[in-house]
DNA sequence: ATTTTTATACGATTTTTTTCGTACCCTATT
DNA sequence: AATAGGGTACGAAAAAAATCGTATAAAAAT
């Protein structure tokens, strides 16, 4: 069974990373970490999180006064989605490609590569 | 010395991807490439064409009555550029977590993990 | 020489995304 | 009862991207 996911754009995205982690919130709690990086009004972060309820990417619930929001959307699901079109649009979906660039430009430790040959061997014996 | 590259759009790096398989091109020559996916008009890849001279993605010179353009970004710094916005932007900034997804992804041909693999091996030996 | 074709310029419109102002409604406080 | 705060609803504006229509110019074909 799939989920019917939309892509979200960048300001939702930034609220959903929010809400995985923490899960559910309130729009205040949302409004306050997206407030560390930058500075929006309660009422833009307010519209995006009412605009994603009616795109089904989050729901909510009453809570008091207020409202709980909760990510309808799962965070691998999504990844996955921006992934494939990330790869699609930027690497002309050429994986090893985007592989290589991040495994050269990012220092991975011995340790890292290690983790990673063991998973592509795991990959390769369930083929 | 840096080159000072801007973020481009969608539109825009679907030109550059075009571009920098195929330079220089006329508008028509990039044009065709894209309506073998999607359906725009003439007049719309000139245009963004024209705005990512203005811009300065790209040049272009005088060809007969009309111009043929140049990707005046390189292909591995544009990559590198949005590779890191959308690491941070969808896996947090998480370089392994990206590629263990990339990797899992079911689009990962054989092929690709051989490239990979050889790759990772040629950065052990390096280190 | 006139018509057709090919390419560009320019402006305007449409669409998408982000942002915010204002009015309103509860509820706790005075 | 009036008031102040915390929260939401709604609509609209601003910004960013993408799209296209129309006019124009030059070359090629007739």
């Amino acid at each position: 069974m799939k989920t019917n996911i939309q892509k979200p754009t960048a300001a939702e995205l930034e609220i959903l990373q929010i809400l995985w982690e923490h899960n559910p919130a309130t729009v205040k709690f949302v409004h306050e970490q997206i407030n560390r990086n930058k500075n929006v009004g309660y009422t833009t972060t307010l519209k995006i999180m009412q605009n994603m309820a009616a795109k089904q990417l989050l729901a909510r619930e009453q809570d008091g006064r207020g409202h709980l929001y909760i990510p309808l959307v799962k965070k691998e699901e999504t990844r996955e989605l921006l992934l494939d079109k990330f790869l699609d649009a930027t690497f002309g979906g050429s994986a090893s490609s985007l592989v290589m660039q991040v495994l050269g430009n990012h220092r991975t430790t011995f340790e890292e590569l290690k983790l990673i040959k063991a998973y592509i061997q795991k990959l390769e014996e369930n083929k």
